[in-house]
DNA sequence: GCTTGACCCTCCTCTTACGGGAGGCCGTAG
DNA sequence: CTACGGCCTCCCGTAAGAGGAGGGTCAAGC
């Protein structure tokens, strides 16, 4: 008989296994440190459906596996290494061609090495933000910001106290002209500076708010669509004249980060004179519509 | 009051939002659309301890945000498209030291990168595999064989024939030098053949079994230690004569996925003469030690 | 005051590919 | 007689939420 980690070396090639039904089959324990399989996955394997034992014994339960279905645990050991999932391997093990599923994967893997390399640098940056003990003032994160129908309004006005007019006016002129017209998402609206440099005084801009359809144009309110796009976006908190440091980081990152801006930077108040007395408090999202460079 | 989704941009800034506390707060889905977060992300910070509302009514349950909260999750978004887990974000948010953590990421982010552009190799080769109507004969898998203290016999024998001879008269000469000996894992034994060039006659070989510790050494037979290693590992099902169309496979594959082999390569018998007639049912494992290229 | 519909709540289950452990059966060795 | 090793089944846990059931709440329209 087999007695276990015994020498029996003359005897191994013929009596070193049990014998059922006229092939050698041997016990899942050995069979997984035949493959450095452990005997969890075995069992999780029969009962996927995608590796069932040769032989199972009714009484005992005990699950023997026979020396042709290496092959098979190994197919689906290789399978697992690329990543397949279990469903996938099934699929191709019953006969499903395997080509698009390796392909489909490929797709998997290229776009979780972007998102991994995308991952590295934004590393890089917060370390070095925290050596430069730049403390962190900035976190950077990237949305989706989906499509939307505005209402705009663009012009020049002389300086920044008189935004908060330029854009009450523009909702007031809308408003009269489309009554019942709803916002959509109450605060996805944005101020865009259309010229080509940052200036002071006369400044060019353009406000818009998100709507739930087109509607009646005005003199000076129009409608257009804007598309989906992805957006590096950062809050800046304090008075408002102090927001050029923010610009100043979230266009650096964008380079160190292998993004290229696409559009003009949105900016979105969310705290401000009207509502927080001390311009310390005051908050502003600043969005910049980006894409990713393809390298 | 505040009617939701409707038009009422003149009243905007000063009765847009409830006030509670003397604080602007938002309920949690405007929240949600603030931030492009969805409200089972919100629930689930709060239930993590990550990013409790800044109010939450008694008799309802409702959870109510502060717009200073943005920068908070702002800064926990931050880190989730990093990678880091929440518990990792918790301990930065109270205060831990980020570098530590970020470079611990750094480290799980390049070793996923490795892994997934061996994937990626890998899938190619497959690919190319199906391709050429190899049929995909060949299933490569990477396995960590562990060290292992052997027993072991070199020499030369004239042809294949003698292999088995040469494998049982040094099992024999170590059991009775060694009366009681253990091997360990009952099937890890191999064959390697240590001439710089293969042969069919005078084959320069040494046979390996794993055992328990070592003994005493005989005329033939030695004890050594081996390391552990990584190993690319083929099974080659059929005659013993074909195996070189296995080597050939596998030491291709070993190149085009950026490995170097470290050791000559081991066989292990399975399957064979002493208990399968048909030599197509013939059953050998290659084993080739490698390591990965570092590049 | 009633209804409607949007919004919010809690609680439960599901996802992947196993790993850990409890509790128990069986056969053998000392 | 017990101890041990190997095997079994069943149950729970994982990360970060997603999906859904069932039910309370809120503001608007009538």
């Amino acid at each position: 008989m087999y007695t276990k980690d015994e020498w029996e070396l003359d005897e191994a090639y013929d009596t070193i296994r049990q014998m059922k039904d006229d092939k050698v089959i041997v016990p899942i324990g050995e069979f997984s440190k035949m493959t450095k399989t452990t005997v969890k996955t075995l069992r999780f394997y029969d009962e996927s459906q995608l590796l069932k034992p040769a032989y199972v014994e009714a009484t005992t339960g005990y699950r023997y596996y026979r020396n042709t279905q290496l092959i098979e645990l190994q197919e689906i050991i290789a399978y697992r290494q690329i990543g397949l999932s279990i469903e996938d391997i099934q699929r191709i093990m019953s006969g499903h061609d395997a080509t698009g599923i390796l392909l489909e994967r490929m797709d998997m893997v290229e776009s979780e090495l972007k998102n991994l390399q995308d991952q590295k640098s934004r590393i890089n940056s917060l370390l070095r933000q925290i050596q430069e003990e730049f403390s962190m003032s900035y976190q950077v994160i990237v949305k989706t910001i989906p499509a939307y129908t505005v209402f705009y309004r663009t012009g020049i006005i002389p300086s920044f106290q008189e935004m908060s007019k330029f854009i009450i006016e523009a909702g007031e002129e809308c408003r009269n002209a489309n009554p019942g017209l709803k916002c959509i998402e109450p605060d996805y609206c944005y101020v865009t500076y259309t010229a080509k440099e940052f200036r002071h005084t006369d400044i060019e801009l353009e406000y818009a708010q998100a709507v739930e359809r087109r509607g009646v144009e005005t003199a000076n309110t129009k409608f257009k669509d804007i598309g989906a796009t992805q957006a590096v976006c950062i809050y800046h908190k304090g008075p408002f004249d102090e927001i050029g440091k923010a610009y100043a980081f979230i266009y650096q990152w964008i380079e160190e980060n292998d993004y290229e801006p696409t559009q003009n930077a949105r900016e979105r108040y969310i705290d401000g004179i009207w509502n927080k007395d001390d311009p310390m408090e005051w908050l502003t999202e600043i969005q910049v519509p980006v894409r990713k460079h393809s390298l």
